[in-house]
DNA sequence: GGGCACGCTCGTCAGCGGCC
DNA sequence: GGCCGCTGACGAGCGTGCCC
């Protein structure tokens, strides 16, 4: 595993080669490929090596943040899902690359405040909020094992705590598909810094190119 | 207006990994 | 070993744009 950290972001090798749906064919191509009888538990062992599952977005920020100075780490908090939260983990960009609210930017590319805001939308920063893990009214928390004897007093129980999990989950899904929201902004955000960072060395590359060949009538 | 395709969002399931 | 969080995968529902 290895990780592109120049900057802030980064990829799993898996992400880089078979990104999104491609993964998916990857799959399928293996499982094509592979349709002997005794290639089954290979196949079942590619599969599961490819399909292996790369780290959360909250520990690949937190990782970034503890090697990259400038990125803070995302801190698990308590807030409403809408409205203004009590307490944001707000994911400052890092001074190597991103604009912050303030409008600092890249000190190595020099870029303009206006083109990085151009180039990343109204993005300055990132700010990851903590899954809601209050109970919504209404939740019965399970009683004590102990307690119960009846099947039907049983019965309420695994359905009590099925009930839990399932809204546990919602909400974990929701705040996952967050999270992964605000790693596509990144990237792309990443995309659009570089694009600029790329065609400002080009551009210096032409200037010196003329200065030191100069030409000659 | 109706049908279709496409994309997005959401809830749920399954499986993995970390923690105790 | 069980519990729990995280996340990919899947299907359902909904909105939108296009074509007839």
């Amino acid at each position: 595993m290895w990780w592109h950290q120049q900057n802030l972001c980064f990829r799993h090798p898996i992400e880089e080669d078979y990104s999104s749906g491609d993964l998916d064919k990857k799959v399928a191509t293996i499982a094509e490929t592979d349709d002997s009888a005794d290639s089954e538990v290979i196949d079942s062992h590619k599969r599961r090596e490819i399909l292996s599952r790369r780290p959360s977005y909250r520990k690949i920020l937190n990782e970034l943040s503890s090697d990259v100075p400038g990125i803070p780490k995302i801190e698990e908090e308590k807030s409403e899902e809408e409205g203004t939260p009590p307490n944001i983990a707000t994911m400052a960009v890092p001074t190597s690359i991103y604009q912050t609210s303030t409008g600092q930017y890249n000190e190595e590319t020099d870029l303009a405040p206006s083109h990085m805001a151009a180039a990343t939308g109204d993005m300055p920063t990132y700010q990851i909020r903590a899954p809601t893990t209050a109970l919504p009214q209404g939740v019965v928390m399970a009683a004590s094992p102990g307690s119960l004897h009846s099947p039907q007093q049983l019965a309420e129980e695994a359905t009590r705590k099925r009930e839990l999990r399932l809204m546990k989950n919602r909400e974990a899904a929701k705040e996952c598909r967050r999270r992964k929201k605000e790693y596509v902004k990144c990237l792309e955000s990443r995309v659009a810094v570089l694009e600029v960072q790329n065609k400002k060395l080009i551009e210096e590359l032409e200037t010196l190119k003329d200065i030191c060949s100069p030409k000659t009538d």
